[in-house]
DNA sequence: TCTTAGCACTCGATGCGGTAGAGTGCTAAC
DNA sequence: GTTAGCACTCTACCGCATCGAGTGCTAAGA
């Protein structure tokens, strides 16, 4: 049995970098050359052969070059790796996208997303926070538009805003909407989504009865959870930077990849794949889902009082800048936390 | 000096039909084969050469069938093209998705977008409302969310919801904030946006002095045009489906194409090119951008008491469907100018 | 005068053999 | 254990011949 020692860590990162680089396959006169290990190609090859017998580096075919393979990836991160330090300019950069602080959660999510991309130059995947706990009501409003339309406006605690129009008798003037404002703040104000139930609803209409006619509508606003959750809402950035490698210059795998990115059922499979805490790499195969598996994911979560609330994650090819990705990566999410955590006395 | 004749027109409208079938140049035997015109290929190719004179066609190269040039697609919507029918199945599609009436006026046109892409496999693009007026204040509402935060809501006549969170002295109530509000809407509501200057804002000042502390921030809301018009906003549906036409399996191309719907501002300027009412086809070079030099545009405009507000359109190769991407792009601004006539009281 | 069959011609696409070069594995010497 | 040397393998590339689609032209026919 072959086992590691200092000399192949060193080839097999020398291969990784400059297959990196390059997306060529890498010849052992190239290492010999470039990585100044101090021996000859002769003696790489030997040391080629038996990474290639632990399943860390493969050949494309006999006279090519190695390339590494999703194992030497995950040696490669697990062992070898350096993170890359962030320059200054990406420092600042990032400083200042999160300095506006009366910011909503929702737009702070995107713009994390927007950063991702710009820094790694891949592809950026967010996912909008998962409340740790239901939403709570706020304030309700009521606003007469026309005669016979009205705006319900909900402001959840989160700091999200919810509106929509409603049909309502020609004859109810703004009064009476302040009027019902008024009795569904009452009633409702404080208390979280889970809680409106039929009981309370009922009360409601009891005590509205006149305005029974346009009260379904508005309550149903109030009903439809769905809507006032980001939860399942999925920001990609710079999908197009995928164009810009050359394993994507393949119009097939393109296609494949970017009908994968339109579903957002399977991109939030993707994103909270065997989710833990912290940082998480996966790399090639160790995707579950097939249509990525020659693409590694870098994912962070992000969480309030100790409560995973959601994911931050760059998708780019297995042949992926791990040094500086996992940094930023990282990084943002230490960040994102630390600007939520400024945040929370409001949530 | 050649002149079209009833069977060069037959010919032309053969090729391009051939064309656009199967995206490779038609020779005279196919068209001889499939469009039995009752003359030998002899003839066509005669008919052909006078039609290359023309410049209605072109040869790639020696050898190669003849290709449509954008001449020739322009003669051919010109005056040979026969506009499909939409099918019951497309007419239904479109009827059930503008049947929930109280809608906004921006859910509607992005679902405009989603339809056309859908229907005529290209990508779509949608312009935003602009106003034919400037927005009027319908109502403002100041909220307390936390000892320091409170949001600020301000409904627009347009049935468009602005909110944003600013910080406010940790002695104000939510009663202080109601006395607030009830002012700022005595002052500024039916106001348009335009007229909120400064003279009535230092009105409010005065009469607010003891709440000077935020209702800087407050106004800025108030004051930030751009934050209230969707006008520059454009939507892109179905972008990949250009990976579907053979003309963009060029990496290069795809990239500039790709690069170009990124930058809003370009796509603002190919939407309202030389836009005047109802339909226009711009066909290859007659679009001023460069980077659509081999893209069709079909697009129409939508209005609300005989004022363009708005645009939506088609983006799809040269070699486009024209009979059926024009009939949809046409009958769609029709139902949405129906629509937009039918929502117009509460505007 | 218009149509068409026939034919020579052009030019891209395809396939094949040969070559160059990159890279390997193995062996033998250091 | 290292390395120089060498035979070997395989891809990429070039040139060449061939094939076939499609043309333009010409001359005969309607």
């Amino acid at each position: 049995m072959v086992k590691m020692d200092d000399r192949k860590k060193k080839v097999l990162a020398a291969i990784i970098h400059d297959y990196i680089q390059t997306a060529e396959p890498v010849g052992s006169r190239t290492i010999s050359r470039k990585y100044k290990l101090g021996v000859s190609p002769a003696t790489i090859r030997n040391e080629m052969a038996d990474l290639e017998e632990l399943g860390l580096i493969e050949q494309p075919h006999t006279s090519a070059g190695r390339v590494p393979s999703d194992l030497g990836y995950r040696y490669y991160v697990d062992h070898l790796m350096e993170p890359e330090k962030l320059t200054p300019s990406e420092e600042e950069l990032i400083k200042r996208s999160y300095e506006d602080k009366s910011q909503e959660i929702g737009k702070l999510i995107v713009r994390t997303g927007q950063l991702l991309s710009r820094l790694t130059n891949y592809t950026s995947m967010v996912m909008g926070p998962k409340r740790g706990r239901v939403a709570a009501i706020k304030h309700i409003q009521l606003v007469s538009m026309t005669p016979t339309k009205a705006m319900v406006i909900v402001v959840l605690d989160t700091g999200s805003v919810h509106h929509q129009l409603i049909d309502v008798a020609e004859n109810i003037t703004q009064a009476d909407l302040d009027q019902v404002s008024k009795i569904l703040n009452a009633k409702l104000s404080g208390l979280n989504m889970k809680r409106i139930k039929m009981t309370i609803l009922s009360e409601i209409y009891l005590e509205l009865a006149k305005y029974k006619s346009f009260m379904d509508a508005a309550l149903e606003l109030l009903q439809d959870h769905r809507g006032y959750d980001t939860e399942d809402k999925i920001y990609l950035v710079g999908v197009y930077n995928i164009l810009n490698q050359p394993e994507f210059h393949n119009i097939e795998k393109l296609k494949t990849l970017l009908s994968l990115l339109e579903q957002e059922k399977l991109l939030h499979e993707i994103l909270v794949d065997k989710q833990s805490e912290g940082l998480t790499v996966r790399i090639g195969v160790e995707n579950s889902c097939d249509q990525i598996k020659d693409c590694t994911m870098v994912t962070a979560t992000y969480q309030i009082d100790d409560q995973i609330i959601g994911s931050i994650g760059v998708l780019g090819p297995t042949r992926m800048e791990y040094a500086k990705v996992i940094t930023i990566v990282d990084h943002m999410a230490k960040v994102l936390n630390k600007t939520l955590e400024e945040m929370k006395r409001w949530r």
